[in-house]
DNA sequence: CAGCTTTGACCCTGG
DNA sequence: CCCAGGGTCAAAGCT
């Protein structure tokens, strides 16, 4: 798995979700969610049956959502775990959720912190570096600290190939990875001519997160970016970046879920290879599913739902961007 | 003028 | 204790 060139792009276009948002009622094209299908206002096969059946029909679309969404989250929530318990046995990892960030360090003058960091343990990474792996594009580190809990910090070594004519040392231009850095600190090291820069996150101030930032000491074409510790607040230039398929509620897994008939199929960017996970949900739903909708209806949706998002520009942008960066560098 | 970057100095840790 | 090296601070300069 190459994580190095896996840039954080949101795609979740909650098709097949249940909506919050009304539908629009001027337009009732194939492409609906799953209450829309049993809304007899649509003109689905819902609105020639019986009133009493198409209640059921919905109440039972309705559960499925829930069910649906409920999958989802245990999914991403498992599968978190997964990839936390496999980089504490050595290897890499996908994306574990932000929810364990650690608490905020404050600001304060290089002595208090450096005491603060050495008694206490109070909510600071760094304190556990000399454990961390070098080596593996992403390791999540625990740290044995003095009473029996056990925090994990994160750090992620992240490579991005740059012009090697480029001396600029403004590497926070280079590795993007939609947070705002704020660069405090310049080192030049003894294994690498490069200078390193030290980066904090600048969007919050009680961010514990740090970058830093080297030229490959092997190859000068190459950026190494080390991150240290998690965010704690959403990402917040992410939404300027992809203004269509962004959500405001933070980090979020980069997925495309297709799950309003059968089986959910998530294309997720995030991780490598980007590929397509069909994770089938309870059968008998499944089943139920297939029985409410025609072959020719799923058909129908899934041209449709091709169309709108062929016809979307900003969503074949944002999907070509991702291909790119999944290709690998010639 | 505010925010960001640069850079020399300082602090801490490990050998 | 001394020294080397990494990490951080903060004043000065820049945009």
């Amino acid at each position: 798995m190459d994580m190095a060139r896996c840039s954080p792009v949101c795609l979740d276009l909650m098709v097949g979700l249940p909506m919050v948002r009304e539908p629009s009622p001027a337009r009732c094209t194939p492409m609906r969610t799953e209450a829309d299908i049993g809304s007899p206002a649509c003109g689905g096969r819902a609105a020639s049956m019986p009133n009493d059946e198409a209640k059921v029909l919905e109440a039972k679309l309705t559960q499925m959502s829930e069910e649906n969404r409920r999958l989802t989250e245990m999914i991403a929530y498992m599968y978190a775990n997964q990839m936390a318990r496999h980089s504490l046995e050595g290897g890499e990892a996908g994306e574990p959720p932000a929810s364990t960030a650690a608490s905020p360090t404050s600001p304060a003058g290089k002595k208090r912190g450096r005491e603060s960091m050495d008694t206490s343990n109070s909510g600071d990474a760094y304190s556990t570096k000399k454990i961390c792996a070098v080596g593996a594009e992403h390791v999540d580190v625990e740290s044995p600290v003095s009473d029996s809990t056990c925090r994990r910090i994160r750090i992620r070594r992240v490579c991005t190939p740059i012009d090697p004519s480029d001396t600029s040392l403004c590497h926070t231009q280079v590795v993007k990875d939609g947070y705002q850095w704020r660069k405090y600190g310049q080192k030049v090291t003894r294994d690498n001519p490069s200078p390193r820069a030290y980066f904090r996150c600048a969007f919050a101030p009680s961010c514990p997160v740090k970058k830093k930032v080297q030229r490959s000491a092997e190859d000068s074409s190459m950026v190494e970016a080390t991150y240290e510790g998690e965010h704690n607040h959403p990402q917040p230039t992410r939404n300027s970046e992809l203004p269509s398929c962004a959500t405001p509620g933070g980090p979020v897994p980069c997925s495309i879920s297709i799950n309003s008939i059968g089986p959910t199929i998530t294309l997720d960017l995030t991780k490598n290879g980007g590929g397509v996970q069909v994770v089938d949900t309870q059968p008998d739903l499944t089943k139920m599913c297939r029985e409410v909708v025609t072959p020719e209806f799923q058909r129908a949706l899934v041209e449709q739902m091709a169309r709108e998002l062929t016809s979307d520009r900003k969503f074949t942008e944002a999907l070509a961007a991702a291909i790119l960066r999944k290709l690998p560098d010639y």
